[in-house]
Order: C-alpha cells, then structure tokens, then sequence
DNA sequence: ACCTGAACACCGTTCAAGT
DNA sequence: ACCTGAACACCGTTCAAGT
C-alpha cells in the first residue's frame, strides 16, 4: 500500500539501512542457515560490500541481535491477535493458545531457539510480550510470587519451543538397518528398545517419528495444569 | 592411588590420546569458555602443534561430540550414585534426586548445556542414562506411551539444565541506576516492573536475582507432580 | 555521508615433508 | 606411526581512500 518509488525491475536502489540489512539476514537464514550468515554473504545479499555494512550495524553480533529482535516482534504479533480471556480465570486457554501462536512463528525461523539461547540481552519485543503473559497470569489471580516461578518454569516455552535433547530429525534408516540396530539396542538399551517398537508401530514415520506439536502441547500442558492448580490453591 | 609414572615436574612426556585430548578440551572450556577452545589453544595446552590432533580426533566437531560423551559419562556416574527406589512405586523421589545430581555435574562444566543443545547424535553414555530414567517410570507403573511423553516432557531438565532465555546474569545495577530503570520500566511493563520490585526486595540480591536452584526444582516439581497424576490415573 | 579495496589477525583443515 | 611447517580458504573487522 506504502507508494514505493521502484521500478518494476531489479533495482538495487532503495538505500540501505538496519532495517533491510536484518531483512536480508533473516532471509539467508531461512533459507540457507544461520551458519550461512557471514557479514560478507549478507553483503552480497544486499548486493554490497561487506564492509558497507558496518555504517548501519555495529557489528555481526548486533545483527545477531537484531535476528532475534525480528523474531520475537513476530511473536508479540502473533500473540497480540489472540484476544484476552472473557473471564480473568480463563487466564490458560489464552495462555495456551498465544504460547501455540508462538510456537507457530519459531516454526518459521528454525535457527531461532538456537540463537536466542545464545543472547543475553531480551530485546524490547520480547519484554513486551514476557509483560503480556506475566499480565494474564496476574489478572487470572495468580499472586505475584507464584506467577515470577511459572515465568522461570515455562522458561522457552513460552516462546514456543522446548530443547529436547539429541532428538535429531533423523532420516529413516532402511528396515533391515533399522531391525539391526534394533537388536544392538536390545542388548545395551532394553527399556529404550521397547520404546522404539511401539513409537515405531504407533506412528506412520520411523524411529525418530516422534510427533512434536503433540510433545509441546503434553509437556505444555502439565505445566499449566500444574500452574492453575496452585493458583486455585492460592486463591482459595 | 593409580600409580603413574611421571616424575613430579611437567613433563610432556604422556602420549597423545583421544582421551587426554578431551581431557585437555574439558579444562580449556571449564577455565576459558568453550570460545577458546580452538584447535591451536588446544594443541598448546598438550604442548603440541594442532595438527597433531588431527591423528587422534577426526576434526573439530569431534572433539566437541568427545566433550558431551565426556560430560554425560559423569552424568551417569552421578546418577548411579542415588539407589533405586525402595518400592517402584516411589519413582519420583528417585528421578528427583538423579535429576539434581545431573544437574550438579552441568553446574561444573557451564558451557555444556550450550554445546548440547547443537549435537543432534546423543554418545553411549546419555543413551545409558536415558534408558535409566525410562527404566525407573516403567517399573513405577507408566505405560510405555506415558513414559514416552514423560521424556519429551523433561526434556533438558532430565540433564539438569532448562534454558531460561534472556535471563543473563547481570551484575548488579548502582542503586540509583536501577530505580531509573525501574521507573522506565514502569512505563512499558508494568507488570515486569511489579514483579522486579518483589524480587528485588525478597532476594538480599538484586535486579536478575532469581534463585536459580529454587526455580529448577520448582518447575522439575511441576513436571514430576503432573506425571505422578497421570501415571495414578492411569494405574487406577 | 556512505561505500570500497586492501590488509590484518584469526579460524579449521590439507598436504607434503620430516623423524 | 606420529608430528611438523607452510599453505589454503574462510572468518570478522580496521583503516585509509575514494565519491
């Protein structure tokens, strides 16, 4: 809708500036990795040197902390379409549903969890939205002290990812592979193993076939379970 | 107690292997940080050129994979100190304790978390303790479909770590600067505001003072609580 | 005011050469 | 069989120079 002065062709006019030198960022890391972002691939990206960045970036970490201030921008957008509860006790479903917002956009930037568990500064976006949840918790009659733990107990998920260890996306194995490493885990795994037989058989995937959204929401869930039945404990 | 053969001054003389490789990479990050471990630092640490590492390491990524089997071997020995439950059902109490002596081994090495968190092929070692977590909730009575949710649930903390993002710790702000910033905060999150305020007068600490032990056993209690419901409901 | 080219210090890693 | 020195391709970043 903003009138934009381009010409319909390639043009390498519009002037730099931090805003586009992020943009830029956050494309080459969707598509290609966060390893692939180096101050000279972001150059050419913008098709200029490297060097020339430096007049509207500090440095490569202030890019880095500009990726996550684009991210978390994302997600108080997205949480900020889930409307408040009708009713103050109905503080989780809301919860619930901004926290699955969330997790959608991470879904979108996979480099993201990775990054922000690296940052230590919050950028003003993700304080925003930390006020936003602290908010729902506080009007759904949590006291104050109770709703400080459960910000410390959602840690990431709220942002909308978890870290599970070493469950790498693995790619099938062939079944004979898979049957034979199998029977190795038997022997040194057994409980692991029996898992793997009915994750295996349960699923239509294979041994990594975990279904993730449906991890999120049980692990969120025992949380916020928990959560409000202190609240309501508290409240009592 | 193991007798060894050096004479009491420095000497170099011990052979490389890939253990006293990893040993050495363990100090640097212990002592420097994870950063200063390059192949170079680590060459000088065992008083030989980098490329010699290169006859008993594969590449640097091996030496980081070599610095988690390092890490989560001491996890399990850890673990394998708390005994199994007196009567199975009474699984809680000992997944508590293992969990909290994991977690008092990452304590030590506070760069492994990080590392972790970009491996994707977990070593013997964690596999073993994996199974023994898994083993201890089977035995207390969870279906193994439970048991499965259970270990996504956990997820880090059954390592001892949950990544609590943006809460670097800060050293603490001049008094006067930290109610300036406490005004501005007022103004933006003023729930965030409400809630520095209470921790800042609680703690003896300041402004990021959050116990962080306090926090991980609450939210490890939330978790441990919400699965013990479940496996109840289940047995019943 | 913004961009460039050459350069510096630092990576991981290869390879031919030493012993 | 193990270690070394020189070299390569790649980083982030500085700086003097261009326009």
């Amino acid at each position: 809708m903003a009138a934009h002065p381009d010409t319909a062709e390639k043009t390498p006019r519009a002037p730099l500036t931090r805003e586009r030198v992020l943009q830029a960022a956050v494309e080459i890391a969707d598509e290609r990795g966060l390893a692939a972002l180096t101050m000279r691939s972001l150059g050419q990206q913008l098709g200029v040197e490297a060097m020339s960045l430096y007049n509207h970036v500090t440095n490569k970490d202030d890019v880095l902390d500009g990726l996550v201030e684009v991210v978390t921008g994302e997600v108080l957008a997205a949480a900020e379409q889930i409307a408040p509860p009708a009713d103050p006790s109905e503080w989780k479903a809301v919860m619930r549903a901004r926290i699955l917002a969330a997790r959608g956009v991470l879904l979108r930037h996979r480099w993201a969890p990775g990054l922000m568990e690296t940052r230590t500064k919050s950028p003003p976006t993700a304080m925003q939205y930390f006020d936003s949840v602290l908010g729902l918790m506080l009007q759904g009659g949590f006291s104050l002290d109770l709703a400080h733990h459960a910000l410390h107990a959602l840690g990431s998920r709220m942002l909308g990812f978890s870290q599970e260890l070493f469950m790498d996306a693995d790619e099938a194995p062939e079944p004979e592979v898979g049957a034979l490493m199998l029977k190795q885990m038997e022997a040194h795994y057994p409980n692991l193993a029996a898992l793997m037989r009915v994750v295996n058989h349960d699923a239509d995937s294979t041994i990594g076939g975990c279904d993730d959204q449906f991890e999120f929401e049980f692990g969120l869930d025992l949380l916020l379970d928990g959560l409000e039945r202190l609240r309501a404990r508290y409240a009592a």
